[in-house]
DNA sequence: TTAAGTGTATTAGGTGATATAATACACTTA
DNA sequence: TAAGTGTATTATATCACCTAATACACTTAA
C-alpha cells in the first residue's frame, strides 16, 4: 500500500480497487469531511498523474466523476476546483453516509443479526477520530 | 436481477458482481443465518450450474471457497455438504459481522461522522427481519 | 502575440479477472 | 457396470481497467 503526499492530500493507493475510484473517493471524502477549503484548486490532471505515478487519463476519469456529482467545477484552461456551494457538500456527505448505512444494515440482515445486536457490535469497536 | 429457486435456496443473480462470489455469499449467509440444516447436501455442481444457467466451473469455484472456509466439506464422488460443526458456523458468522462493522466504521470515520451520529443514522433505517 | 499551463478527445494496446465450452479423469454408490 | 459425484485441463471470449502517445482547445501571463 503505497502512499503519496500531494499538497494537502495524502493518497494511499493500492491495486485492490480501481485507481480512479480510489482517487475519486479520497477527494470526495476529504471534501465531505471538511478537510478542504471550498473553492480550492485541485492539482492539474498532469500534475497529479505524475505525482501518483499513474496515467493522466485515470486522473481525468476521477475528476470527471467529481464534476458529475457537482463536487468540483472544471474551468477549461484553468483547472478543477472544489465547489463553493456548502449545500452540495453536505448533501453529498449525507448521501455517502446513507449509502454506507444501507449497505451495513443489509449485510446485518443477511446474517440474521438484529438491530440491537448490530448497535452493540459497533460499540465494541475502537473509534479514534 | 434474475432470481432462481433451487431447493431451499433462492439465488438472486445479476451482473454487478462476479457470479461465483454471489453464489458463495448466498450460501455462506444462509448457513450463518441458520437457514440451512447442518450436514445438508448442497446441489451437485452440474445440477446447480444448470439451474442457475451458469457454467459448472463457476459453481465449483464457489464450492471450493466454501470448503476453504470449512463451511462445507466435499466428499469425492458423493457431493458437497454443509459442515456439521456448529462452532465453525458461528465463527464464520462472527467474522462476517466483524468485517461488516469494520467497513462501516471505517467509512463513517472517513466521512468525519462520530459514533453517536452513526448510531442514530442506523436507528432511522427500517429494519424488517 | 506567444508560450506555458490548463482540460479534453482519440486511438491503440496490454493485462488480469471472469465466465464459458468441451473433454477427460477419478471416486462412490446402487 | 452405470449413473452420479467432484476435479482437472485447455482453449476461447469478454470486459474493466490502465497505459501510451498525440493532438486539440482554452486561459492566462509574459
Amino acid at each position: 500500500m503505497e502512499s503519496f503526499q500531494v499538497g494537502e492530500f495524502t493518497f494511499p493507493l493500492d491495486l485492490s480497487k480501481p485507481l480512479y475510484e480510489q482517487v475519486l473517493q479520497h477527494i470526495r471524502h476529504a471534501v465531505a469531511r471538511g478537510d478542504v477549503l471550498l473553492g480550492t484548486k485541485l492539482p492539474s490532471v498532469r500534475d497529479l498523474a505524475q505525482q501518483l505515478k499513474i496515467n493522466p487519463n485515470t486522473v481525468m476519469r476521477a475528476y470527471q466523476e467529481l464534476d458529475r456529482d457537482h463536487l468540483t467545477e472544471t474551468r477549461r484552461g484553468q483547472g478543477t476546483f472544489i465547489t463553493s456551494d456548502l449545500n452540495t457538500v453536505s448533501q453529498v456527505k449525507k448521501d455517502l453516509a446513507f449509502e454506507a448505512v444501507q449497505a451495513f444494515v443489509s449485510t446485518m440482515k443477511q446474517l440474521g443479526i438484529d438491530r440491537t445486536t448490530a448497535q452493540s457490535l459497533i460499540k465494541e469497536v475502537e473509534w479514534h477520530e
